[in-house]
DNA sequence: CGTTTAATTGAAAGCAGTCAAACTATGTGG
DNA sequence: CCACATAGTTTGACTGCTTTCAATTAAACG
């Protein structure tokens, strides 16, 4: 349960999912300098090859991080929740080699580099913490490359939406029984390395099929355990410690 | 140049690159603890599931990481090369999300966990240090799910020839003008998420078109601009502080 | 409301996959 | 040193999932 009013306190526990931290750590997290920003849609974040002084700390919203090719093609390698630190390698290597942008408005605190580097420095468990959150995201990224080299479109999707719904209700922003995807379908089609066109005929079959229902922007699961089948789903490289008790998804409660 | 005969010293040297390091910091390092195992080609070093109490250096040889999605089929995610602290999830997290295996003979150190961590908790520049190395670790998968999952097989390919020729050269084991690429053609497929066949017919096509000559297990590279060019090939992700001298590759010369 | 952006549909083309067989190394034991 | 076994590479024919191209419909927005 995240009941604090503090901007920070929602990354102190996502930083406290994976590792056990202590009070003064969670004072330290929260004395952290920063300013507060609220962004647009589609709004970079950061952009490949610039150099930061700044790390950010997703707040609210949704936010992706995404990569061009040559001529002109986009994928995107990385979708952040709220608690998410975005950009740690801004504080420990040169220059980006990523983008990173707003899905939806979203509010962003930015933290001094010399900051957090001096928070790590005296707090061990706070560095620790912070690791920890930096294999799970490369558990992530292994997972996506799986998904993305050896599923079809139709288990791609699957597994997405699996994914993101868990996700989501591990930091307590999915109503439970369905959940906001602010993507669009080229978006979702350069996410999962598909088309948008065969992105939309995937959902549909997802939808026909019965697993999934949609409605805008928001995707119900219909039936979980046939979705994750056909994902292939299996959350372990999540390294949500206790595992998030996923009900089937439903509209209509 | 690696001048140092104690077996951490080139894990060492990988920390350095990224990370400005002290004699202390060299010390620390090359006193962890740690035993030595020579291990054949193809055998586990760490099993998707385990949990384990050791950290696993790759002293000598290749591994490689990979998972298995349904139906047994497999996705190669990552490419360990010498100096590369391999499981360092293993501090961090409960259990391994991946399988690590060796490519080819190879030489492995294991340093307890523990040892680990007190270093860490103890020289704030060499937790940075590996941090970083996560950090550049995190920044190949995003490249390589961007080159799965937006390029075509032949840019696939060579976008793969030309990383693992300025990785390897980094690491000071390529002989400049060619490299061993110590992996069967149903191996490179995994990794780039295509079938054996189709990565047979890329690469004979590459070598029709004068990029590349093969022979046996090495590949020479013969017109660099040219591979770099079709794969779309910037190193910047790599991270290599000062870019990597890249010339020509030949076998003969 | 008109305008723009996103979703949807249909038909055709293509890159890569599948299946199966032949060929080439490499290695082993007699 | 050769016969056989095994692993890996190569080739051909065919299939098919996904893309491409184009056009239409629906939704979002000011």
């Amino acid at each position: 349960m995240i009941t604090d009013a503090s901007p920070l306190g929602r990354m102190f526990e996502t930083l406290a999912a994976h590792t056990e931290l202590e009070p003064d750590d969670r004072a330290a997290v929260l004395a952290l300098p920063h300013s507060i920003r609220w962004l647009n849609p589609a709004t970079y974040i950061l952009r490949e090859g610039e150099r930061s002084s700044h790390c950010s700390v997703l707040l609210q919203g949704f936010a992706y991080r995404h990569k061009i090719v040559a001529e002109g093609a986009r994928q995107i390698v990385g979708i952040c929740l709220p608690g998410e630190l975005l950009d740690l390698h801004a504080a420990l290597l040169d220059r980006s080699d990523e983008n990173i942008q707003s899905l939806s408005g979203v509010r962003v605190a930015s933290i001094p580099v010399d900051a957090l580097h001096r928070l790590m420095d005296s707090h061990r468990r706070v560095s620790r913490a912070i690791m920890a959150r930096a294999m799970v995201e490369a558990a992530v990224y292994r997972e996506w490359m799986a998904n993305i080299g050896r599923r079809d479109a139709r288990a791609r999707m699957a597994h997405f939406l699996c994914e993101l719904a868990v996700r989501q209700q591990a930091v307590g922003i999915a109503q439970a029984k369905a959940y906001e995807l602010p993507m669009t379908q080229e978006q979702l089609a350069d996410l999962l390395g598909l088309t948008s066109v065969h992105v939309n005929r995937t959902l549909q079959v997802l939808e026909a099929d019965g697993l999934i229902e949609r409605q805008r922007r928001r995707v119900a699961i219909v039936d979980w355990n046939a979705l994750a089948g056909v994902g292939d789903f299996r959350p372990h490289y999540l390294h949500l410690g206790t595992p998030v008790e996923v009900e089937p998804l439903r509209y209509y409660a």
